[in-house]
RNA sequence: GUGGUUGUAGCUCAGUUCGGUAGAGCACCGCGUUGUGGUCGCGGCGGUCGCGGGUUCAAAUCCCGUCAGCCACCCCA
């Protein structure tokens, strides 16, 4: 090996064609269901201000251990986003957009200090979408539903919708109480590492995997036997509306979601598909408090986001989602030195077809086996005496067509018509 | 952050047990007569064995460290 000096840094990749393209047509494949849906695109910094992201919750992981957090030549505290709600909202309340409910939807970087394992990575990359300004609950249907119709047009179908509500102030306080006792009566048979996120917050307790915690976490009591009437109203408005798409899904009501903000509906996108411990591919929920927290007016909001890195991962298990073709529509073989398919290509890019060559004024035969591994299904030949004569020798590279002979003047033409265009 | 595992040509891997200065397939390049790819045949390029240090007459093979990948936990997308 080419003992190369420097590499891609732990957790960060380089991600080549054609899987760049791939991502890339993802996020339009996004995009267009946003638009359709009537979400306008919006493109934050990729850091902040440390105290927008301290406001996610001072008791997370992704707050407490995994931020990329540095001072500036100004001596101000900066992060690399760890994720894109607080940026959004952050964004919202500074704007205060005049027409609510305000949708947006984002794709970009993101920043954890997380030991990296396949599908969990220090840079990844996001697509989602935030609503403020509404409390309806078909909006709360509006957005699971798009996330789940986005899955859906990638090909997924091993795609399970978890969901649950967390509760609000009108309930959530006297839940969390009974949970708290519950846990210290019986934390005795907690394991060390679950007394301890007990100390910091309690609900977060029944997210464990490991197996001795599983007994206590059994039986402890749940957030949706405890909602207030309203919320209870709230989370059964969510569950038709789904039932009225037929979006199906499975109430998880221990499923907590790693982010203090969330309130009412949370949901998660989990991938059957994926064999590894990282099958979430995406999840949200609503925020209620979030934009007063930063500053903003009491505005509710809901929002999701799904991760692109571990979809692909998703679409790989189920084979669906290709990367779209890189295929030139047509190679131009050059004998005379290369000098005049500069032309020839051009005339043919500023056409629309996409074209590629051969360089380096190569052997036919090496310039022949380019084009071949290109796959392009058409070949242009231009030999001394093609170029003599003003003509060019078009070439089948696929079917049985053969080779002809024609009036370079006639090229754009006679590709545009064997291209079907 | 904790524990485990792996790291040899562009790619997939053999060689590591019992130390003696590197191999295969694919890919790539060239040739198989005059300007023609995909099949086939022949030839060729390519690795200071992740990196650094140690033990040894001698290390890809043993020891230590370090970097990176993977797996589980943690957590999450």
């Amino acid at each position: 090996m080419a003992t190369a000096k420097f590499q891609a840094l732990r957790g960060t990749r380089d991600i080549l064609s054609p899987e760049s393209e791939r991502q890339r047509a993802l996020v339009n494949t996004f995009a267009e269901q946003c638009h359709l849906a009537g979400y306008g695109h919006i493109m934050s910094p990729i850091f902040e201000d440390l105290g927008v992201f301290l406001r996610v919750g001072e008791s997370t992981d992704v707050v407490t251990k995994e931020m990329y957090d540095f001072e500036d030549k100004d001596g101000r505290r900066i992060a690399l986003r760890p994720e894109l709600t607080a940026s959004v909202v952050r964004a919202f309340v500074q704007h205060n957009p005049p027409n609510l409910p305000w949708k947006a939807w984002y794709e970009g970087p993101q920043f954890r200090h997380e030991r990296p394992q396949a599908g969990r990575y220090r840079q990844f990359s996001q697509v989602g979408i935030e609503v403020l300004g509404s409390d309806d609950p078909h909006v709360d249907v509006e957005v699971i539903a798009l996330g789940w119709r986005f899955y859906e047009s990638l090909g997924m179908q091993q795609v399970t919708l978890l969901l649950n509500s967390l509760g609000d102030e009108s309930c959530r306080p006297q839940y969390f109480t009974a949970l708290e006792t519950y846990l210290r009566d019986r934390a005795a048979d907690l394991t060390e590492a679950a007394r301890e996120t007990l100390e910091k917050n309690p609900l977060r307790v029944l997210d464990s995997k490991r197996e001795q915690d599983a007994a206590v976490i059994a039986e402890a009591p749940l957030m949706v036997d405890h909602l207030s009437a309203e919320t209870a109203e709230h989370f059964a408005a969510v569950r038709s509306g789904l039932e009225a798409l037929g979006i199906p899904y499975e109430i998880s009501p221990k499923l907590v979601r790693g982010l203090d903000y969330y309130t009412r509906t949370t949901f998660e996108f989990a991938s059957t598909a994926l064999e590894n411990a990282q099958n979430a591919v995406g999840g949200g929920g609503r925020y209620d408090g979030l934009a007063e927290s930063l500053g903003g007016k009491p505005t509710p909001g809901i929002g999701f986001a799904l991760g692109v890195d571990r979809i692909l991962l998703a679409c790989d298990a189920e084979d669906t989602f290709p990367a779209p073709s890189t295929v030139p529509d047509v190679f131009v073989v050059d004998l005379t030195g290369g000098g005049e398919a500069v032309v020839v290509t051009d005339r043919l890019r500023q056409a629309g077809i996409s074209a590629d060559r051969g360089f380096d004024g190569r052997s036919m035969k090496a310039q022949m086996k380019v084009a071949n591994r290109a796959g392009s299904p058409w070949a242009v030949i231009i030999g001394e005496n093609e170029l003599a004569e003003g003509n060019v020798t078009v070439r089948d590279m696929h079917g049985e067509t053969g080779q002809t002979l024609i009036s370079s003047a006639d090229l754009v033409t006679e590709l545009s018509s064997r291209l079907g265009r």
